[in-house]
DNA sequence: ACAAATGTTATCATATATGATAACATAATT
DNA sequence: AATTATGTTATCATATATGATAACATTTGT
């Protein structure tokens, strides 16, 4: 159909990749905004990643896995970070 | 020193564990007011544990198995299953 | 009471989170 | 620039979450 150099074909796929990125990125957006929370809270008290893993009881490279965001951590694993910067962790949905 | 029947280590031992049930209350409290929210969300859209499942892609076993709350599920598990609900999950500290 | 639907529990296999240690990279301080 | 503090990455062992299936229990409806 179009003389133009850009295949439907093409559009589509890059819409697809678009919508799957979308899709992806929902999935993954309330862990990044998690981690955001708690690098920020961490921040705040001017604590160390090994000093946030010592509370934690825990060690510094398995805090620094979490905040890199690189897995999918546990409810257990969130709620005790949280809670070792003196804070309440409240899960909603709606 | 005390005639009487209860023993102070035996008090202490008490309050003890009313203290370790306290925290440890405290540390399962998020997640059992999650569960109970996944569960009034699937009750009101009136659709069994068998067709939950079928929408996260896993077992109706598992789905029970989450909302007896015997274990400790993994932060996608709980996205999954919130917005296979249709709904989005927020994750607040504070 | 019976049958069908729904939920629970047990079990196994597999994937992955976590604990743990060490080496490395980068930033901060002097 | 050199040292120290902080954060990152790799790797291994182990515990546990999850997928999957089946048997069982309980509830619901007729």
């Amino acid at each position: 159909m179009s003389r133009a150099g850009v295949k439907f074909e093409d559009i589509k796929a890059r819409l697809m990749k678009d919508e799957e990125f979308k899709t992806e990125y929902e999935k993954l957006k309330p862990r990044y905004e998690l981690i955001a929370q708690i690098i920020d809270a961490r921040n705040q008290l001017n604590i160390t990643q090994e000093e946030l893993a010592l509370r934690v009881g825990t060690q510094k490279s398995n805090i620094s896995r979490f905040e890199s965001g690189a897995y999918n951590p546990s409810l257990d694993f969130i709620i005790k970070i949280a809670r070792s910067l003196g804070k309440e962790i409240h899960i909603t949905i709606n």
